[in-house]
DNA sequence: AACTTTGGTTCAAAATTGTGAAACGAAGGC
DNA sequence: GCCTTCGTTTCACAATTTTGAACCAAAGTT
């Protein structure tokens, strides 16, 4: 399952080459482009006034734009799933009972993207939002998505992606993954100390289709100062299994 | 300002049109597609699997849907304007007052875009989602911006997207729509009156910059039984210029 | 169990297009 | 008024995209 096109299309590459560039320079005129990427001027520039002729582009004065013509793109993918719309209303209740972060995350292509967050009174605020993503082995979302993933798949994952460092406190050895996705299988819980973030921490647990697929995954996250021992390992852990279990049955019949 | 590209990339054109199809059919195989845009099956295979190699396609079994990467440019694109992390919060608030159904809209290349919403207790359930792009000329949000936009500008939008009839009640009329605007100018409120979803009223405000571009609207709508002529017509455009002040003056210091 | 259908994948030749250097033009700074 | 910077245009050629036919694999039918 190495996804390598045959006859790959240069064009479509240099295509998103373009976009993540302008993403990355956060809106750039063609020579930025151009000099970001090593092409042409010529070359950025036709690919541009394309991008901005079908409307995924903008210009404003003479600096492109990603458009938000992706946010319908983006939107579809994410509606497509049922589970958008069913985690929401348990995840908003969570926030405001507990005031603090609630993240749903799903895997595609080895890596996490998020796809709902809602902060509550309290809720610190991190780095990232809705679209983000992330490497899945240094967030307690993450590793419950792992978790629940056949290990071949999971070897593969990691063939792909590493285990790049983010804190001193990644998990960076492939044995030691191995390991911590047992407990986390054995336990219905993932945590994360620090992994991803500092000062940050985080529990997280599955969500799983009637067939035992993994769908996603739902977390609570707050300051370590504010989520001690208790309340990471009994309270969080015993409020996630009761909203994924809620989302797992109307999942089901829906 | 017709953005005609002078050496468009037809193979740039050709990728988009495959993702659309891809949306519109709901995710798809190589033939369904290749039915649809009437290519050969063998070329919109190396398109689809070139697009999958970069992530922004996944293949589940035979059939292809776009990937949630999209939601990564999309949330990009959102979160480039300060609008919508200013005007959330005020939002949230008016949906949890009011109990309806509360609008961002936002325009580009013509067209308008929701880029937030947020449903109070007895809101309807409506078609529009974040992402759902819609036509200016038959929402009030659409109108709200439309009204504070350069005229030629407004001539070229009609030039170019026509003024599609999508209930009996839409203007289709060149001339009534910029009677319309200039009423919305004088009031500072736009209304629609069933004009785009029969059942649905609706009462939206523009929100400025302080050089005074229009950088979106702002609505609140809900079903025609329950938003009669005094709530449509001084209540609820009185809240919407409270919320409109208040988020015009947080952009301006931020 | 053989046959048919459906849909995905591969291949190589033919047709078109993307590429890139250089020149041009416009805008802004010195 | 000159110089710099950056976007835009041009054009010839190399390189890519495009095609249809052939090939497979899987599912459905007789």
């Amino acid at each position: 399952m190495s996804p390598t096109a045959r006859n790959p299309i240069k064009s479509t590459r240099t295509t998103f080459r373009i976009l993540e560039a302008l993403v990355e320079l956060d809106g750039a005129g063609v020579t930025a482009v151009a000099d970001h990427l090593d092409l042409p001027k010529s070359n950025v520039h036709n690919y541009l006034s394309t991008l901005e002729e079908a409307e995924y582009v903008v210009k404003r004065g003479t600096t492109f734009h990603v458009g938000i013509r992706f946010l319908e793109l983006g939107a579809h993918a994410r509606n497509r799933r049922d589970l958008y719309d069913i985690a929401r209303p348990e995840m908003d209740k969570i926030a405001d009972e507990e005031g603090e972060l609630v993240n749903l995350l799903v895997e595609e292509h080895g890596r996490g993207t998020y796809i709902y967050r809602v902060a509550g009174d309290d809720a610190v605020q991190v780095d990232a939002h809705v679209g983000t993503r992330v490497h899945l082995h240094c967030t307690a979302l993450g590793k419950a998505i792992l978790a629940h993933l056949p290990e071949e798949r999971v070897d593969e994952i990691i063939t792909r992606h590493g285990l790049p460092a983010v804190t001193d406190d990644t998990i960076t050895d492939r044995d030691e993954l191995r390991e911590t996705l047992a407990d986390v299988r054995e336990r219905g819980i993932a945590f994360d100390r620090e992994e991803r973030v500092e000062g940050l921490r985080c529990a997280a647990a599955p969500i799983c289709s009637n067939t035992g697929r993994v769908l996603g995954a739902l977390s609570i996250s707050g300051p370590t100062t504010r989520i001690q021992d208790e309340r990471l390992e009994e309270e969080i852990p015993s409020l996630l299994e009761r909203a994924t279990n809620v989302i797992e049955l109307n999942i089901t019949y829906s």
